[in-house]
DNA sequence: AGCTTTTTACGAAATAATTCGTAGACAAAG
DNA sequence: CTTTGTCTACGAATTATTTCGTAAAAAGCT
């Protein structure tokens, strides 16, 4: 695999993150202001927190102007993976698949979802197959 | 829906949980035996622990005799089921289904377990055709 | 220039979660 | 009966995370 470190963003980390998977690069200002939409944070609160997300390494930024430009340093991908590895370990005890059985009994999916992932199942015990494994 | 209460334990008192649901009612003594076999905790850490999980109601607590026995308040499935939604709202924004990909995805499961979530889904398919859902 | 606004930096307060020390009650063992 | 060990209760220390106040620099405005 690629990287050695363990990208655990806490929870008002990923919100900021989000914003930057969605929006792109950003100022301090935008984000608060995208975070503000949904609940009371204060500008300081939010730059303190950038700040930090910056030294972790979960974001990179642009100080060249008096505005820096933050920009994530993660994917939101791999941090999903993360976040999702370290949820069924605690949460499921890490059988993956009762986590699925779970999210997909509880949810109700619509018909044009299931056969996205019947169409996934198929081609991973295909893939099996070939590979004997 | 049943439950009114939001079933939300902390990471702690989950490992906790967990020894309960899987060993039914139990002492601290015996609970923290458990808990050392992963990592050191000392016994009066997870008696607190206990006593804060009966205040919150995420266990009961018999306390005829002097040596108290806890019981689990919550089941593993609705307590899974709860944190599984505050999850996928938090780290996939709400799609159970983009988590479902993530985690069939990522770890490679076995040709049995693909071909029991292929029955749910059908089972699901089925149910859903019927009531025209 | 002088006043207001915006921004970063810094430190510390507030909050949440975990951990543990100490004391008192009771029981078990000698 | 006395000593030793186990248990609960309680409060406080520790750690992690979040929040914000204040100050200084830069930019904008009149």
């Amino acid at each position: 695999m690629s990287k050695s470190k363990k990208i655990r963003p806490t929870e008002s980390e990923l919100e900021i993150l989000q914003v930057l998977w969605e929006h792109g690069p950003s100022t301090v200002r935008f984000v608060n202001d995208q975070l503000n939409e949904d609940r009371e944070v204060g500008y300081t609160t939010t730059l303190k927190l950038m700040q930090i997300m910056a030294e972790k390494g979960l974001a990179e930024r642009d100080t060249s102007q008096r505005t820096h430009i933050y920009r994530p340093a993660v994917t939101e991908g791999e941090t999903q993976q993360n976040l999702l590895t370290q949820f069924v370990d605690r949460t499921f005890k890490g059988s993956a698949m009762k986590l699925v059985m779970q999210a997909l009994g509880n949810h109700n999916a619509s018909e044009a979802e299931l056969d996205e992932i019947k169409a996934l199942i198929e081609e991973m015990e295909s893939e099996g197959r070939r590979k004997n494994k």
